[in-house]
RNA sequence: GCCGACUUAGCUCAAUUGGCAGAGCAACUGAAUCGUAAUCAGUAGGUUGGGGGUUCAAUUCCUCUAGUCGGCACCA
């Protein structure tokens, strides 16, 4: 075989032998840090042969598919250790995921996390053992053979339905595609997370097996770091900040609907006077529709029927109501209202809508899932031929206002549900087909989420992470031929005739809750001065002395607009410095003697240290620019 | 909804095998009036999430229930 090196030099290795000779022709030295090779792109297993010419390359630690090998591999140590300790388990599936891995259990009765701490001395102890991982084809009657005690691979073999391979270590072996690392010992940093409840295969009819998550590195700092990066991502969970900085709070009388206290509305008010000034920048009007409409109204949207499992109803008089679970039927009632020109459109309509979801309880968390939240909701009605456009206008003002706010983002095109759908295939497809135009028009990359669509259009779906590393969807923008159809809704042309519009939703926040929820973390709590609860604060040195001119201070900051408090507390400096900055205030005026002689502020900003003294003037004059070149409108 | 764990003072957490519920911070009172991250002393604070049970005795064991957390499923 003729194998092309990084380096563009040539290496000949003869039949029959694998990554492990090739590298050690480079050498001895590369072979033993070797784990893998990677054969035109393709990653093998560094004792498979090597089964044609072509660019060969060592994959080493350094690599970027180290990490998924180490990890793969450590999924298979821990299923070993396991199937030692419990015989009785049934082992699933276990593969790498981006900080880690997992394994899917059936054990014969339920393990804790003081297990844990076993299972993972058990992996140590075989690590240590030094097995060799080796890759093993066998024929479907083997693989059933080999596996007949364990129901959950029988059924995988047979869905596959053919030969196999499966991976040997010691006196375990699984069913499983590879590659894998060389050997047992190269896995010596890892730890197990947590422990978990999950679907076999992710449905919710089968049976729930055991998920244990942990986590692998080829290093000890690399693991230490990691771990440490977990607890300070803890720190930065918007449902601690949200208790400290007092942002809401929640109550066992309304699980999923939280209570926003005060700083917590000083927040949501900047966010939707922004909101607001953004829009009317971008042409949009605005409107607000009622909480509860007849069921009538959510039987012709389509939503008593696809949705009625997450909506909560009521009973006025005899008539039964929905509360809204979504804005788009109460908007369009709006858009029927009065008769629409072609001239008008695109007609952008915006809510801010409060709309209550009943979401599982288990699925409950924080800001980020609940069960009432407020929708920066618009629909945009337009021409076909204006659509495109006008999902290229919104893909920009999204990524505009993301940059404020420094949020990172990627984009998901879902496409048509497999079942619950309303509307006509050739509809769907003309639509996802708009939403694919407007990304490539603009060289904006997306995924594509097959059947994640709404049931009454595809969506570009924006998702955000959280401090946790989780993903969430914020923003969307929906495409939807359906609605307007149902609710027979036209324009006048030119011509003088009746013409369906399009109806495009869409969310840029998503829901103010969650959005508020991710950069509480983004954020870690210490907000742009333009959404601080509170802005300045002021110390005054001796209370006796000073107290009084901080007041006045304070009085002409707020003619200003400036959000200010005093800490006149019969406290030490210091102490209420710290105050200060545990509370994350932009801010922090001391004010002394020198302050109140020469008309001064001197000040500190959250987080540093330097002291800075300015004129009252500046002072105010500073921190009205920092709000308004920050928030852009 | 499902699997597992958790719930003790306002907050963060202790409490041997079942044997008198504690600490720090916060609060309150008093002293100290202080120039850039925690002054000192004292006081008060609890039907241990709720219901039921076992026991001479339950924060601890059992059971039901609510909520929270980590996931799964579902979704903004």
């Amino acid at each position: 075989m003729k194998l092309i090196l990084p380096s563009g030099d040539n290496l000949v290795v003869e039949d029959g032998q694998t990554g492990y000779d090739a590298a050690s022709k480079i050498s001895i030295s590369l072979a033993k840090k070797a784990l893998a090779y990677r054969l035109n792109g393709k990653l093998f297993d560094l004792h498979a042969r090597i089964a044609n010419d072509g660019h060969f390359e060592v994959v080493l630690e350094s690599d970027k598919e180290a990490f998924e090998l180490l990890n793969h591999s450590t999924s298979h140590l821990l299923a070993h250790a396991i199937m030692r300790l419990y015989p009785q388990a049934h082992i699933g599936f276990g593969p790498s995921i981006d900080e880690g891995f997992y394994y899917d259990i059936d054990f014969p009765s339920a393990i804790t996390d003081s297990d844990l701490i076993t299972i993972e001395n058990e992996m140590r102890k075989i690590a240590k053992e030094n097995h060799r991982i080796i890759r093993r084809d066998v024929s479907y009657q083997e693989a059933l053979k080999l596996f007949e005690n364990n129901p959950y691979k029988i059924e995988l073999i047979k869905e596959i339905g053919q030969d196999i391979s499966i991976y040997d270590q010691g006196d375990f072996f699984d069913l499983c595609m590879g590659p894998h690392l060389p050997n047992t010992s190269f896995i010596r940093h890892f730890k197990l997370i947590s422990l978990a409840g999950a679907y076999w295969r992710g449905n919710s009819d089968n049976k729930q097996l055991t998920r244990i998550y942990g986590t692998s590195f080829f290093k000890k700092e690399e693991l230490e770091s990691h771990l440490l990066i977990l607890e300070e991502r803890k720190k930065r969970d918007h449902r601690r900040l949200g208790k400290e900085l007092g942002l809401f709070m929640v109550s066992e009388y309304g699980p999923g609907f939280p209570f926003w206290l005060p700083n917590g509305m000083i927040l949501r008010n900047e966010l939707e006077n922004f909101w607001y000034k953004k829009h009317e920048q971008e042409g949009y009007v605005f409107i607000k529709t009622p909480i509860m409409l007849s069921k009538e109204l959510w039987i012709t949207s389509g939503h008593y029927e696809n949705y009625r499992e997450n909506m909560y109803f009521s009973q006025i008089d005899d008539r039964e109501f929905a509360i809204k679970p979504m804005n788009c039927p109460g908007g369009l009632l709006v858009y029927k209202y009065e008769l629409h020109s072609y001239k008008d459109l695109p007609l952008r309509v915006g809510e801010l809508g409060l709309v209550h979801r009943h979401e599982a309880s288990g699925a409950l968390s924080g800001l980020f899932r609940v069960r009432t939240f407020t929708q920066d909701d618009a629909h945009i009605y337009c021409r076909e031929d204006q659509s495109v456009d006008e999902v290229v206008k919104m893909l920009k003002l999204f990524d505009e206002v993301y940059s404020i706010f420094g949020l990172s983002y990627h984009i998901e095109l879902s496409t048509r549900p497999e079942k619950k759908y309303i509307g006509s295939i050739e509809n769907w497809n003309r639509s996802e087909k708009a939403l694919a135009e407007a990304c490539k028009a603009i060289g904006r990359d997306y995924i594509v989420n097959e059947g994640d669509g709404a049931f009454y259009g595809p969506k570009l779906d924006f998702k955000l992470k959280d401090s946790m590393g989780r993903i969430w969807q914020c923003g969307t923008i929906q495409f939807d031929m359906n609605l307007p159809e149902r609710f027979d809704i036209s324009y006048i042309d030119s011509r003088g005739e009746k013409v369906r519009p399009i109806m495009l939703h869409r969310a840029l926040f998503g829901s103010l809750e969650r959005f508020i929820g991710i950069l509480i973390e983004h954020y870690g709590g210490a907000f742009p001065t333009w959404l601080a609860p509170v802005q300045v604060n002021l110390i005054p040195v001796n209370n006796a002395l000073h107290s009084a001119h901080a007041h006045e201070v304070a009085v002409s900051l707020r003619n200003h607009g400036i959000r200010v408090s005093v800490d006149d507390s019969e406290e030490k400096v210091g102490f209420r410095l710290r105050n200060s900055q545990v509370k994350k205030i932009p801010y922090t005026v001391v004010i002394g003697d020198n302050e109140l002689r020469d008309k001064t502020l001197t000040y500190r900003l959250f987080g540093q240290e330097k002291q800075v003294t300015i004129s009252q003037a500046d002072f105010s004059r500073l921190i009205i620019d920092e709000i308004e070149s920050k928030r852009h409108y």
